[in-house]
DNA sequence: AAAAGATTCAACCGCGGTACT
DNA sequence: CAGTACCGCGGTTGAATCTTT
């Protein structure tokens, strides 16, 4: 393919960027915005490829990046997401809001890949979620589930219990799960308990999309949540009505902390007691930067909801949901959950783990798979099917 | 205090993907 | 369908800075 050189041009600057091409750069984009960078120095007057002024402008310009030291709780996400996803820095950096790309790759390189790699023996070989709740679906495994990214960025908890991201939509599974847990919190009248808490705007709602246990809240033109889920809307408390009013309706810290713990170890009780195990680990922390606090409702571990399709002996794949609790500075509570599925029969022995996005059906459906790099996805198109018809 | 070595990170470079003609 | 233009990504470089000797 023909290609002509980009920064050809011979009287063009290289090297550090001065504070007047900065200037420059920054007034030009503000006047007419990104884009159209070949012909963008010329017109913004600066002698500079158009390459070296969107790098300039993404790496370190514009207004919304976040400079400075990375958190204790950034790093671990990048380890996770690094053994996860590879390099795919640009990737990583939609979990890590206001970090660049470039950013992560060069911390990792300068300094999280030799931390890292004296902990671990073999971080690029992560292991996949196991098909098998019983034995290898523990922490280890799910610190290697990505998350979306977020618009209020969870410590330890993430990546597993992050928003989705603005573009997927519905996620039918979990919310048939939870409805129906909702369904049994609602006959066991434990709602009442809660009924005397007065309601509180739910937080983060300056996203565009915000995930709600499970279920997208997608907003109409006039800013009102607008459920996706047809299953949910037909229900007369969604899961995601029912568990954010139970989360958000708390008054206090303590007592916001206490009650929604409560409400998720009767969730707990009551998943346990259909065809769902709970297991895993992670721990609540205090959180910087958008939310203030956030916890998992299971102080003994990240206690995710597994659900096992097909049967014990031959599950077809797990299905996996996350919760978690966040507050804003406001103290208003919320819970999400993000949902998850690993694919028992795509997994060859061996292989590297990869995360992939499939469509599993119409265009607004899209699920976290688990997939073996080295696994031929023709072969998995049997088990989408399967799952395809389940959902 | 100065030289040497190590580290950081902004910037460069080339390639792949994709839209357009 | 091929050529071209553009964008974005990830590997790499090298100047600046920091640390050690």
């Amino acid at each position: 393919m023909g290609r002509t050189p980009c920064c050809s041009h011979e009287q063009l600057r290289k090297g550090a960027w001065t504070v007047q091409e900065d200037q420059k750069l920054i007034a030009y984009i503000q006047k007419h915005g990104t884009g159209g960078w070949r012909t963008l120095p010329q017109k913004a007057g600066l002698q500079r490829c158009g390459k070296s002024c969107r790098l300039r402008w993404f790496n370190y310009l514009r207004p919304d990046i976040k400079r400075g030291k990375l958190s204790h709780e950034e790093e671990q996400t990048i380890i996770k997401l690094q053994a996860v996803l590879g390099n795919r820095w640009s990737s990583i950096a939609k979990h890590l809001p206001m970090r660049t790309d470039n950013e992560i790759k060069n911390y990792w390189n300068s300094y999280l890949k030799k931390n890292y790699e004296k902990q671990v023996v073999d971080p690029s070989s992560p292991k996949p979620i196991s098909t098998d709740s019983s034995t290898e679906s523990k922490s280890s495994d799910l610190s290697m589930v990505p998350s979306k990214k977020t618009d209020c960025y969870e410590p330890d908890a993430t990546p597993q219990q992050s928003h989705q991201q603005s573009s997927s939509k519905s996620m039918p599974s979990s919310t048939q799960l939870l409805n129906k847990v909702a369904s049994k919190i609602l006959a066991s009248g434990y709602l009442e308990a809660i009924k005397s808490c007065q309601p509180v705007v739910a937080v983060n709602s300056n996203s565009e999309n915000v995930v709600k246990t499970g279920i997208v809240l997608e907003k109409d033109n006039n800013g009102d949540p607008l459920l996706t889920n047809s299953a949910s809307a037909t229900h007369s408390i969604t899961s995601a009505q029912l568990l954010n009013k139970m989360a958000t309706s708390l008054p206090h810290k303590a007592h916001g902390l206490a009650a929604v713990k409560a409400v998720f170890s009767k969730l707990k009780e009551v998943s346990e007691k259909g065809d769902t195990v709970s297991d895993g680990s992670f721990i609540s922390s205090d959180q910087v930067g958008g939310c203030l606090n956030t916890f998992s409702p299971f102080e003994d571990g990240p206690q995710l909801i597994t659900k096992i399709i097909g049967t014990s002996s031959s599950p077809i794949f797990n299905q996996m949901t996350t919760p978690t609790c966040f507050s804003d500075n406001e103290d208003n509570w919320q819970c999400v959950s993000s949902n998850y599925v690993s694919f028992s029969n795509c997994a060859a022995s061996g292989g590297d783990c990869s995360v992939s996005e499939i469509n599993l059906g119409e265009s607004s459906s899209s699920t976290q798979c688990f997939l073996f790099e080295n696994a031929d996805l023709g072969t998995c198109d049997d088990e989408i099917s399967r799952y395809i018809q389940y959902l």
